[in-house]
DNA sequence: GGAAATTTGTTCGTATGTATA
DNA sequence: TTATACATACGAACAAATTTC
């Protein structure tokens, strides 16, 4: 779950699967809000566009939702995320 | 005007090529913006550095100007585009 | 209500690595 | 070696929506 800098593996994959991984393990709630863009950037140590690019394979996947001026949300099963 | 995968011309010149006839034949108007670079990749199904190369083909020809975080202009014949 | 800060959205600038012809 | 083309990654600037004070 580390990142491997090196490798294959481009880093916003890598990036997408450890937060996969915690929407998966309850890290982060259905629903709930998971860090900003911005606090993903400190964590990884990455740019902005790196982190979008991760959650942009997110929200492909249906996993996630991003509203403008609110932040990132955990689709719930039950659908209808981040109206609340 | 469609893009030609085989053949001699590169894709790029192909492309500057194209942008060039909507600006000659008012499509994309003087000191209007042309599509964004995402949107020419998405048009012309290439990457971004390709159309790149394309906008820099017509800004050498003095025909677009670019300007960062807003987006890429046709030169009016009065000059000064871009900066309404 | 208003200003400032926060947060996501959009867009161009630059650099590097890989692959192919 | 050079030219072309794609993918990745970091920077920077600005816009839009929301939240906070």
């Amino acid at each position: 779950m580390s990142i491997d800098l090196l490798g294959p593996e481009p880093i916003y994959r890598q990036i997408a699967a450890v937060i996969a991984q915690r929407i998966e393990d309850g890290t982060y709630g259905p629903r709930r809000a998971i860090p900003s863009e911005a606090a993903l950037c400190a964590e990884f140590d990455v740019s902005r566009n790196t982190v979008r690019a991760a959650l942009r394979v997110l929200a492909e996947q249906g996993l996630i939702v991003s509203v403008m001026g609110r932040g990132t949300f955990v689709k719930g099963d039950g659908q209808a995320a981040a109206n609340e």
